[in-house]
DNA sequence: GTGCATAAAATTTTT
DNA sequence: TTTTATGCAC
């Protein structure tokens, strides 16, 4: 076996070798904490498959390592990648890889913690957990229940309260602090927010609710309670974190509190490749690691790149050298290839709609194939005039972040039907569900949970009901499709055709563009089969939503060819040969709403994480005239912007510049021949009538 | 009580 | 442009 671990070995340098073999005792034996810091591009997920690898040969015992990654996406990625690793070193058949069962999100780990050891902590085990949408609801209703809604000076939005409390549980700061650093228009309302959160925290507790945060929060509170904590400890030998730079200081309390001394720990991340602030995220995490264990850990720097060509990293170097605090570190890389990243001028998003789609469709006639080249952007919505003109094109494409689909309103109708199958006592699904039936409003639908809540027998309690005259016979239709989906006796997921049923006259008279809205339905349906059944399917759905939307109906087709358009938030951790990156304007790159030295620096960083993700080719588009999309301000503006602040004057050596179209040639003036028309006369003719 | 019309306000990125 | 609160007619 030594020999075959050597042989997966051979193709790693001698910090990867070195991260991979760190502090891997006897029969895997868990070693001191590592801190592995990984520029963008330098192996970073291929040294951490080969470490699970090592370790599994070395004879860890797959379900007692904890494998921490930001998405269920990564997740699966390095799981895949350690399983081939290992099945090699091992001598395996590929069908007998490895699985890794402890491999997911904080998020994810943290609920199937919670429900395996919900008796000891007085949890359901069946809580559903609320997605954002419907965190934003209940507060609202906590919100519209204690008045606020009606307050002489408009208090915040429920999406504003839920993202303030969010941020008070993720960053672990005083809610003034909190106010004052990020919220500053809502600091006026610091007295009633508290008692807001706390009828939130009980709305949840009543209705055996958790959100994403309580996933966090409740793991890091039962790592507080001593006798808990050493049980979840001795779950696990090893625990490995991946993009650390992006975890809160929950998250890093969290990792404190399950191996305190440090060992089995490693923490892989790029300071340098943090974007993720706003949600709480701090790079002090990543900064302040090695210090936090005693003895230290230890850091291994890869700073070897083996994705970008020389250019391309230069300019990206270029960017962050003006960043203002990071780890030292200055990638580079012996990959051949010459040309330099273009910086391409053009009027307007118009033409660099145009562009892009002539550059792609240039690539792929250069044998570049369309996913092997993406379009990254800021915000999800810069990317609609691309769209149009892809569809125009019919360059198929399938689209990354800023997904609304679980947030479309007929969505949200229809899961909260199924929820409100499932869960009877779900105040928020049954409200929500109800009111779908005409002349049925808050009243009666409150009278309802009420009744519900109140019955040993939700169900029957139902049955019961009395709706207002009026409404008698669509609630009859309501009442009997919802006995029908409670007994279950179609299966699944074949109840959710007659759920769609249901809805569908519903959907009709509720909102325009019925078929196109019935469309995505019948999408979810597709989805649904996925599922084992109805209780996974609508707690996966929520912890692991869909991610990506592709410009044709129907689930992605994954063996076609298509381009990448994705936010530069999703596109972490990826790369491409060929990468276009749009609006690199100031507005736009930073945003226009991030202000703030801390934002702006994430900004950068962004900019700089974008431009990583590029093999050979980078394109950085520049609108001169930039429209102002729905999202972040109101009306129809532009604006005319220029180049981002973070490639100032003196980097533009480091680019290409490219103006297109191209200025039109000046035109040689030519002499007037000579008057033919006497054109006033003939205008003042006009109205000299008769008279 | 419900549902429609009107007016005012609204901050990007995601688990 | 979209969401949210309020006023008014059934």
């Amino acid at each position: 076996m030594a020999g075959r671990l050597e042989a997966a070995l051979a193709g790693l340098n001698d910090e990867q070798r070195a991260a991979v073999l760190h502090g891997v005792g006897e029969r895997a034996a868990p070693g001191g904490p590592l801190l592995v810091i990984a520029g963008a591009g330098a192996g970073k997920t291929s040294t951490l498959a080969h470490r699970v690898a090592h370790l599994l040969a070395a004879g860890a015992d797959p379900q007692r390592i904890l494998l921490l990654t930001f998405s269920r996406r990564a997740a699966q990625e390095l799981t895949r990648r350690a399983g081939l690793v290992a099945a090699r070193v091992l001598g395996l058949a590929e069908g007998s890889l490895p699985a890794l069962p402890w491999a997911g999100t904080f998020h994810g780990v943290g609920a199937r913690l919670l429900r395996d050891h919900a008796a000891q902590l007085g949890l359901d085990p069946d809580f559903t957990v609320h997605d954002r949408g419907d965190a934003e609801d209940l507060m609202g209703w906590v919100r519209h229940a204690r008045g606020l809604s009606q307050t002489a000076r408009r208090f915040p939005l429920k999406g504003t309260c839920l993202a303030i409390y969010s941020r008070v549980v993720n960053t672990r700061l005083p809610l003034a602090e909190v106010l004052r650093q990020s919220f500053p228009w809502c600091a006026e309302w610091q007295e009633q927010l508290p008692a807001l959160f706390a009828d939130y925290v009980d709305a949840k507790a009543q209705q055996n609710a958790l959100d994403f945060d309580d996933l966090l929060l409740a793991w890091a509170t039962m790592m507080e309670e001593p006798g808990l904590a050493a049980q979840v400890s001795a779950r696990f030998d090893h625990v490995l974190v991946d993009e650390y730079q992006d975890t809160n200081r929950l998250q890093d309390e969290i990792l404190r509190r399950l191996k305190p001394d440090g060992r089995g720990v490693t923490a892989v991340g790029d300071d340098a490749q943090a974007i993720y602030g706003f949600r709480g995220a701090t790079v002090r995490n990543i900064l302040d690691f090695p210090a936090a264990f005693d003895p230290p850990a230890r850091v291994l720097m890869l700073e070897r790149n083996y994705r970008s060509t020389p250019p391309i990293l230069d300019a990206a170097n270029a960017v962050m050298d003006h960043a203002q605090e990071r780890h030292a570190k200055r990638l580079w890389t012996d990959r051949p290839g010459a040309g330099r990243p273009q910086l391409v001028l053009v009027p307007d998003e118009a033409h660099q709609a145009t562009w892009v789609a002539d550059r792609v469709l240039a690539h792929r006639e250069g044998g570049l194939a369309l996913k092997r080249q993406a379009v990254l952007f800021r915000t999800a919505s810069h990317s609609a005039a691309l769209e149009l003109e892809l569809v125009r094109r019919n360059i198929p494409f399938v689209k990354f972040g800023g997904l609304k689909f679980l947030e479309a309103a007929h969505v949200k109708d229809l899961l909260a039907l199924m929820r409100f199958v499932h869960n009877p006592r779900s105040r928020l699904a049954g409200f929500r569900t109800v009111q779908l039936i005409p002349g049925v409003g808050p009243a009666t639908a409150g009278r309802l949970m009420d009744a519900m809540q109140a019955a040993a027998d939700p169900a029957a309690a139902l049955a019961a009901f009395v709706p207002p005259p009026m409404v008698r016979e669509a609630w009859q239709d309501f009442a009997r499709a919802w006995q029908a989906l409670k007994a279950g006796s179609e299966g699944w997921p074949q109840e959710l055709a007659t759920a769609i049923d249901w809805y569908a006259p519903h959907l009709e008279r509720l909102y325009e563009a019925a078929p196109l809205r019935l469309g995505d339905l019948q999408q979810l349906a597709e989805l649904a089969r996925g599922y084992a059944s109805r209780e996974r399917f609508l707690t996966e759905l929520t912890l692991d939503p869909p991610d990506a939307t592709s410009d044709r109906p129907g689930p992605p087709l994954l063996d076609e060819d298509y381009l990448i358009l994705s936010t530069i938030h999703s596109a972490k951790g990826q790369e491409w040969n060929s990468v276009h990156v749009l609006n690199v304007v100031d507005g736009c790159m930073p945003a226009d709403v991030a202000q703030g030295a801390h934002e702006l620096e994430e900004e950068r960083r962004l900019l700089y994480v974008a431009m990583t993700r590029a093999r050979e080719h980078l394109h950085l588009l520049v609108p001169q005239r930039f429209h102002v999309t729905q999202q972040s301000r109101f009306g129809d503006r532009h604006l005319y912007a220029g180049r981002t602040r973070f490639i100032p004057d003196a980097d533009l050596v480091h680019f290409d510049r490219v103006t297109w179209p191209p200025p039109p040639p000046a035109v040689p003036h030519v002499p007037a021949p000579p008057e033919v028309l006497d054109l006033r006369q003939r205008l003042r003719a006009a109205w000299r009538t008769g008279a």
